[in-house]
This record gives C-alpha cells, structure tokens and sequence, in this order.
DNA sequence: ATTATCTATAGATCTATAGATAATGC
DNA sequence: ATTATCTATAGATCTATAGATAATGC
C-alpha cells in the first residue's frame, strides 16, 4: 500500500503492515532515525504537528533528505511516533492485572495512562492526528474489553460509582493527562489532581486516600509559569 | 509602548492600555476587522498559534495588508484574542456573587470557567501563548482573592474537602475546559466530567446530586471521531 | 480629506526531490 | 557493492511592506 520503492530482495515476509516502523540496518542510520525522533517529538510538543520538518532535520544535525528518506510523507513520521509511544503503554497492562483488587487495578491503569500523556507533551497533538487519520486508532483500544469487565468488578464489589463507565474513565484520563501540555509545574501535579478524579469515581461511602503532594499556591504557580517562560525561550533559541 | 504610529491628534487621553483593542471608526474596516477575529479563531483553534497569517486574511477574504495594520505582529493579535475572551469571562463574576451557598458559588465558578474554555478551542493555544508573553496573565487572576474566600467558606461549612485549595480548583477547571480540544463529541461530555470531579472535592459525607448526561458509549465515541474528521476535512477545504 | 483596502513584490523559509559523495557491512 | 548521507535546487508559501486605488465620514 505505502512506501513501495524497496524490493523483496531479502527473505522476508515482506511489506507486513508493523514492518514500516522497522528501523534501518546501517550504524550511522539507526543513529540518525533516533535523532530525528527526539527532535520531531520535542519540535511537535512545541508546535504541533505542522511544525516545520526542515527544523526539524535541523535540531536533528542531518539533512532534510534524511528526514524524507526515513518518513515518506510527515503523516508517515507521525504515525511513528504514534506506533512508539503505544509499544510503551502497552507494559501496563502486566501491571494492572497484578493489582490485588479491581479498584486497586483502575488506579493503576489511570495512573499509569495519565504518566504516559504527561511525560510526553508531544503526544496530544499526535493522538489528535492520528484520530484524524484513522478513527480506529485509540491509544487505549486494546485495553477496551480488559477494562470493561475491570469497571462491571469495581461495580459490583462496591469500590466504583456505578452511575460511569468505562469511557468516562478513558476521557478523565485523557483530561489529567492533558496536564502535561501546561507547563512542567503541572508535571508534579498530576498525581494530586488524578486523586481528586479517583475520590469523585469512588462510591460515595467507600474511604478515601489521603491526597499527594501538596496544593499549588500562588507564588508556586507564578514560578512554575516563568520556569516554562525561561524554557520555552531557550528552546526557540 | 507600542503602535506608536498613531498620532494624538484627537482629545482623547491617548494609548492608555487598553485603547490598544479599540475597534477602526470606518464601518467597513470594522467588518473586516471582525472577519479577520472570527477567522484567526478558527484557524488558530485548527493550527495553534503558529496558523499562517495569510491563510487568516484569506479566509476572511480580505487581502495580508489589511491584517497587518489590524494588527502589527503576530502576538498582537493573540492578545487581543486575549483580551477579547476575557471580557467575556468577566461577565461570570455576577453570576457567581449570585450563588446561594459557598458551594454553589464554586459550582458556577468552575461550570462557567469549563464551559468558556469548551466553547472556543482557540483559546488553550492562545492562554498558552499568553503565558510565555506575560506570566501574570492567567484568566482567573482577577477572580483569585474572591474565589479564596469562596474557598475558606466552602470548607468552613463542610462542603468542600479541606485539603484542596484554590489553585486545586483553577487546574481542574483547565483541565476539564481542555476537553473542547478534543473534538464536538466531548463538547456534550464536559458538563458529566465536571460532575465527577466536584463529587472529588465534595467533602466526604455530603450527598452527591446525580450525573448529568449519559456515559458515552463506544459507538458514540467512535461516531464523535468520524463526526470530528468529516468535519476537519471539509474545514481544511 | 481622511482612512482603509488591495495588488505587487522582496526576501525568507518551507516541502520535496535529483544527483553527486560518503560510510557501512559482508 | 550496497546503503545512506549531503548539497543544491525548483517551486510553493510565508512574512512584512510600499505605493496605487477605493470607500467612508464629516
């Protein structure tokens, strides 16, 4: 379908639809394709995903035609670092089947979801990309089933609301996770604000946690905002 | 400081800081001056604040020239996107003072901050931008000392938990607001969010009111997706 | 008469590719 | 020998402005 131009010369299956993110053979090559992964994830984090993949091969230290060598189209770079980042979240699904109860397993699954989007600013427009470009790609698709029958156990045995669902899980994930896009002081808050979310998904008489962390003040937040200011401004140089 | 071009040849008292916005006295430069608002939102909302300026004027049918002496730079007219925004926001105070309970107050509050921020997806880039620009810029900064007291009173009176504080509730408001980001099928959604994390910072043994909405389901959401991309789509021309 | 608009244009930056040159793996 | 990189370049699009033309308000 895509990407045509290379031969079956070798044994292989070929052309197998995971066999586009397969990363080239040569030394200097496989160096250079990470490079241009940092560099887009962080160029996109910051501009979006129309940022300009000439500065991108730029902060990467290769040529423009390197880029295009090794991502066709920008979708095709795209859709990499879309592949990559759920290679990553797809380890959390060991973690949550070992949480000793059905509760314990949704907090996993949340925290670890949301840790995943804030740890990397760049995903959130990529995931709205990639909705664009294939409304069947959902980060957590393969979960659906899992989590479902994780939300009818948490019902049942008393610990979750039972007026939500799965779903609404999904989209206060997402919501918490969006975090991570405001700025680092955010990127310590997360965890305090998902708790919020996990006491207001809790059935009403169940107990809860104590919160973490601590509540933001003012003048943390005036620090935060300038920390990213002082950063941002040394990013763009 | 700035746009200095202009010489005080009216009586007026002359560039004090918000005469910056005022609107062109010709009626047609006022229309074209609207145009260019209502396409910049658009745009912006689609590309960030790095969406093409000549696309902007274009769009507003209206040639690059009459953008650029609307507004001289690029972050000039991010701001009096700002600004704009803001006025709007001002209107919620009345709103809240209205409330009869602490509690109540908050509840508006946060509704009214969520609903302002899903309305019009141009303005997470824009609050974004905004912040590098001029870090006391948050939206909420004029509400900070009267939302404080709501604070003080709601946890006084048992409604809300004690160990969040305002700030707590600015980030969470952000947080649900990003939801318009998303696409229109999360438009209906943020309303049943908002629900479950005030449940989170109810105190513990108040009664909760029931959820507005209903959960979406996954047709729903897979429907909102495609809704989101034929829309896109023809956005995008 | 004044104020605003449009067209045209310079110079920068971007996407995408062709062709010459360099680095690796067998 | 093969595979990848870089430089150079065509054509498109972008920012920003100058100068000629059109529309409004008094």
């Amino acid at each position: 379908m895509t990407s045509p131009t290379r031969k079956p010369q070798d044994g292989l299956p070929v052309a197998s639809a995971a066999e586009r993110s397969t990363p080239p053979r040569r030394r200097d090559a496989r160096l250079n394709r990470d490079r241009l992964i940092i560099s887009a994830r962080a160029l996109i984090a910051q501009h979006g995903v129309d940022a300009s993949l000439e500065e991108i091969a730029r902060q990467a230290e290769v040529g423009v035609a390197t880029l295009y060598r090794n991502f066709a189209t920008r979708d095709d770079l795209v859709r990499t670092l879309y592949d990559l980042a759920l290679a990553e979240l797809h380890a959390v699904r060991g973690e949550i089947e070992a949480a000793p109860t059905p509760w314990d397993a949704l907090v996993v699954y949340t925290e670890r979801v949301a840790e995943w989007l804030v740890a990397d600013p760049s995903l959130p427009p990529i995931l709205r990309r990639m909705a664009q470009l294939d409304p069947s790609a959902r980060p957590a698709a393969e979960f659906d089933g899992f989590i479902a029958s994780l939300v009818a156990r948490a019902k049942k045995d008393g610990t979750l609301r039972r007026d939500v669902d799965a779903v609404d899980l999904a989209v206060l994930v997402t919501m918490v996770g969006s975090l991570g896009s405001l700025g680092d002081g955010y990127a310590g808050q997360w965890r305090r604000q998902l708790s919020i979310v996990l006491d207001g998904l809790r059935a009403a008489d169940a107990p809860r946690p104590k919160l973490p962390g601590r509540p933001l003040n003012v003048q943390d937040y005036r620090a935060t905002v300038h920390g990213l200011t002082r950063r941002a401004a040394r990013a763009a140089r």
